[in-house]
DNA sequence: GCCTACATGTAAACCGTTACATGATTAT
DNA sequence: ATAATCATGTAACGGTTTACATGTAGGC
């Protein structure tokens, strides 16, 4: 189990509330952790068992009170500990991918029947396409506004900015593969006079 | 949830053992699906009971029952049912990310106990970096042995193709941002002389 | 003698998702 | 008026992981 890990490394640079938590792992930060506000809500309440994070609460005008976690000296140590421990490489589920493996299926029997599910499977692959384009506009945004000049960075900045070199990666990568297998669908529509 | 699906795709070029399926998921087709013989097992016994796999027993000399599964003519509908659905963009959870986030959390004040810490997570990532360029080669071989003519492919093997090629450019991609990463903490330590 | 591979399974604990619940403010 | 945003939470369910359990065969 890692979330927790994930929630005290936000709350390095400054204390948050479940609600901002769960912004920052849906939108900033999806390249490295997601969750829902439903899982924070209980890890945050452990962590606070724990000692590890500390709340206070902030009346608001016309709103729920906002609790704002911080992290502890505790929740700090423990970070450090975990991250010079050995961990796994994160498995991939890709239902994209056991898409294209059973895309054979698709009956060849009737012609209309079967460029109605192929146009399906395109239209699939090009959502998928602007979903991750989105997703990489998002990262440019933040390289531009936060890390302008990467080159000279002091090294705590580095180490994020590398973080946000992996997103930018497997983003610009997934794009492309995107485009690999959609220049195999319009060679196919082609070849057949579609 | 759809593991299921996974498991269906995999039984439409041959017959499966759930024992065999748990290798398949965690050795060759790692880049789209991994499951432990748990979930595969109990899996598998949801699908029968739909309908969607049958089974065929198989007497070993000195060794439990091979269990064989099959996919049904409704596990082939059910499968190309689901694969015209839309679905989500896979959600990330690097826990190397996270590590790296909450690298400058690494104690300064001490020069020793910091240069072990560091030490640590270079090895951390010269470790991934590994275990990445081993999936790579496996990928490489695959691809040699059962593509080597790859532009000039039935349409049925193109689409397995392009799966390889997903999981190929993916470990390409994060074995270069390992070596960015790797590249920035050599910097530091020529800078510190360390 | 010990470990790995073969082959399947039960039970419990834990993690993740979905639905339900409340209630004010702001934008369309 | 309706929907979205802010802000937190409970309950139930479903999926995933880990531990336990069994037993043979073959390699080191």
């Amino acid at each position: 189990m890692a979330l927790s890990h994930a929630i005290l490394a936000l709350l390095i640079d400054s204390p948050y509330s479940g609600y901002d938590l769960a912004k920052d792992f849906d939108q900033s930060v999806n390249f490295f952790w997601k969750a829902t506000h439903q899982q924070i809500y209980r890890e945050l309440s452990k962590l606070e068992e724990q000692a590890l994070v500390e709340v206070s609460t902030i009346a608001q005008a016309g709103r729920p009170d906002k609790k704002l976690y911080h992290i502890t000296k505790a929740g700090e140590t423990f970070l450090i500990e975990w991250l010079l421990q050995p961990c796994e490489v994160m498995p991939i589920k890709e239902d994209l991918l056991v898409k294209l493996w059973a895309a054979q299926l698709i009956p060849v029997a009737h012609a209309i029947e079967q460029s109605a599910s192929v146009a399906k499977l395109i239209e699939e692959f090009q959502r998928h396409r602007e979903l991750h384009q989105q997703r990489l506009a998002t990262y440019h945004q933040i390289e531009r506004k936060f890390y302008p000049d990467s080159d000279h960075l002091p090294i705590a900045q580095k180490y994020r900015y590398l973080v946000l070199r992996r997103g930018i990666r497997y983003e610009t990568d997934y794009i492309e593969w995107c485009d690999e297998v959609l220049k195999l669908f319009a060679n196919q529509a082609e070849g057949k006079g579609v």
